[in-house]
RNA sequence: GCACCCGUAGCUCAAUGGAUAGAGCAUCGGUCUUCGGAACCGAGGGUUGCAGGUUCGAGUCCUGCCGGGUGUACCA
């Protein structure tokens, strides 16, 4: 059989395939028939999928068409040689049916056998791991993600980063990668330099005494306005048109408090350690509501001390060089503009930074694959950086920029308050949890005899998974528009509908009084003779599959788009077939796929960071 | 100006170069004397922005337009 078949009997039906199909191509090369280089081969298996329709069978290979242009042949006849060498394929037999003709101009169409159908959902209901196969060579790979700037408050703007990087970190993690978690907060930059110049010249103490979080917000937004000094923001705010009259040269003066930070002042210096735990507490309670966590929080503070290093080993390298005063790295002509890695006023840029990141992580963590989670507007920054660390000789290591859309308002423009300003991360979890109190407490049955704190918690893993999934389920790279009465919705293809959908399927077991865990000892086998019943159970079984699919391109989307297959499969079967009321095998063999449907939707969910109830 | 991203059903969105472009919402119809009905089955609705090109095959790749977004030398 192929490599995928694991100590609990794990297979991953389309690995197995793909591994038939490499056995039959090379074979095809081989015997002469075409010519077909080590390098093409894994294209040519990735046309090795699941069919999209089910008439079709289970899985089929387009290959034959692409190769027969080069084998001088017809396709179908292309097609013939390679189902000739399939079936004979080392462990074939065992999973799938015999292929029969090509289909149309070349398609090759495989069933697999229900006996090893049965034989594997048997396996994963018996399985911890539920059937999903870890991956042969497991990689070293850091998720870089949230990220953010610790001297103002998380707004909407920071929840893709954190949601998506949370979820892309649990699935490597779970497919049996090496995965390291790094925070990279914004610890050190010119925010900083705003909160201090705003703790010298405006600065409410009693204010600061009662809640330091919301007073070091107010100089933030404050001395950010002062900066800026926009005329429209300063008309609409008394206060820092003020500061801008008394102040003119405050933003200059901001840089200089940064820069005092950076050389060490100490008066600085001592302020940053007095605002850094306070900042620290306000976006730990975030976290911890959202059930993110991390394995390393390295600031850009973390990395100061090296920033010098990498600026004169740039230069030495002949990489970078001065310009108008300010030291960067020339990637392109010179109409380019380069990677500026050092300002003419000494300081450092977050260039600076990602560069010595890369190289620090390179010496201490070793990974095959960085991944920073980071919104579109960075890509071009990214493109640099990632270009200058290639050729400052930053070695093997493969550095992907998993991009993101901006969040919008349902008017189609960048997320706002209706006074305008960005809408606070915190407030809008707790609409979120508020909007979800109020529909699982409509009353039904099954909510019957739920105490209000089960109440509270039904409500809060309901509107934070509401939020998390809505941004999980959409494509990452489009912008994505935030509705909390879409996300909220009980029907399609949400949060609360997936949860739902665990809280009924596992509702059986305590209606029937069933014991799972006997339940998965007992080995009953599982029958998927009825239509409904194997397509419950091919698509269960393609949880791997969709994991793989979800890191090759880092799209959690591939994951909430099955698992909402799943659910429709298995409200087909359920509503069709008898479960607790069916008897003998019947029983058993439905009471199984109930089991494994519950839990591979709960840990579907669990890899998304999505929390699940018995009730709601 | 240049670079990148995006234009798909009335709306919100899917669709690793594959077979008849799919879901949800909304609309219309049907099923079952509820295993948790927050259900199931079905119908209508599309020139995938426009025009070319590559390919056995294009929503997907290439070129040019049109429309929207983002970025573009010292913020991160």
């Amino acid at each position: 059989m192929s490599g995928d078949g694991g100590p609990a009997g794990r297979v991953n039906l389309r690995s197995a395939l793909r591994q038939a199909f490499r056995v039959a191509i090379e074979g095809l090369s081989r015997d002469g028939i075409a010519s077909i280089s080590a390098a093409e081969i894994p294209a040519l298996l990735e046309q090795v999928r699941e069919t999209a329709d089910a008439a079709f069978g289970d899985y089929s290979g387009t290959m034959a068409m692409a190769l027969a242009k080069r084998a001088g042949a017809k396709p179908r006849d292309v097609a013939v040689e390679i189902i000739r060498r399939l079936q004979s394929a080392p462990g074939y037999a065992d999973l799938f049916e015999p292929p029969g003709d090509p289909v149309g101009p070349g398609f090759i169409n495989v069933r697999v056998r229900d006996d090893a159908l049965a034989a594997a959902v048997g396996h994963a209901v018996a399985d911890e791991r539920l059937g999903v196969t870890a991956v042969a060579e497991p990689q070293r790979v850091v998720v870089d993600f949230s990220s953010p700037n610790v001297a103002k408050p998380m707004h909407v703007g920071h929840i893709r980063s954190t949601v998506i990087g949370d979820a892309i970190a649990r699935i490597l993690r779970f497919r049996g990668h090496h995965v390291i978690t790094d925070n990279h907060l914004g610890d050190w930059g010119t925010q900083f330099g705003m909160i201090l110049w705003g703790w010298k010249h405006c600065r409410d103490d009693a204010a600061f005494a009662a809640d330091p979080t919301a007073e070091l917000g107010r100089l933030y937004r404050l001395v950010r306005k002062v900066a800026d000094a926009k005329p429209e923001e300063l008309a609409a705010d008394p206060v820092a048109a003020a500061l801008v009259a008394a102040h003119p040269d405050a933003a200059r003066e901001v840089l200089a408090e940064t820069a005092k930070l950076h050389e060490g002042d100490p008066e600085n210096r001592a302020l940053w350690e007095r605002f850094m735990p306070v900042c620290r507490g306000e976006i730990d309670r975030i976290y911890q509501r959202l059930h993110v966590t991390f394995d390393h929080t390295l600031g850009e503070s973390f990395f100061h001390p090296l920033l010098g290093g990498v600026v004169a080993d740039l230069l030495a390298a002949g990489l970078a060089r001065e310009s108008r005063g300010a030291i960067g790295v020339f990637l392109g002509g010179e109409d380019d503009p380069p990677l500026l890695i050092r300002k003419a006023d000494g300081a450092f840029l977050y260039a600076t930074t990602d560069l010595a990141t890369i190289r620090w992580r390179r010496e201490h963590w070793k990974p095959d694959r960085i991944l920073y989670v980071v919104d579109h507007r960075q890509s071009q920054h990214f493109e640099q950086v990632f270009e200058t660390a290639r050729r400052w000789g930053c070695g093997a290591v493969d550095l992907v920029h998993v991009a993101f859309g901006t969040v919008l308002g349902e008017d189609g423009k960048p997320f706002k308050t209706r006074a305008g300003d960005t809408v606070g991360l915190e407030a809008l979890l707790d609409e979120g949890v508020e909007r979800a109190a109020a529909i699982v407490g409509s009353g039904d049955e099954g909510r019957a005899g739920m105490s209000d704190e089960d109440r509270r918690h039904v409500a809060e893993t309901v509107g934070i998974g509401a939020i998390k999934y809505a941004d999980l389920s959409q494509n990452r790279t489009t912008d994505y528009v935030f509705s909390f009465d879409k996300m909220l919705q009980l029907t399609g293809n949400t949060a609360a509908y997936m949860q739902y959908a665990v809280a009924r399927v596992e509702g059986i077991f305590t209606k029937g009084g069933v014991d799972r865990e006997a339940l998965r000892r007992a080995g009953h086998g599982v029958q998927v003779s009825d239509p409904r019943e194997r397509a419950l159970a091919l698509e269960l079984l393609r949880f791997g599959e969709v994991l793989e699919d979800v890191e090759a391109d880092s799209r959690p989307n591939v994951l909430t788009a099955w698992l909402y297959d799943v659910a429709g499969r298995y409200s087909t079967f359920y509503d069709a077939l008898p479960v607790l009321k069916a008897a003998g095998a019947d029983r058993d063999s439905r009471l199984a796929l109930c089991d494994l449907t519950g839990r591979v939707l709960r840990r579907g969910l669990e890899l998304l960071g999505i929390g699940t109830v018995e009730k709601m």
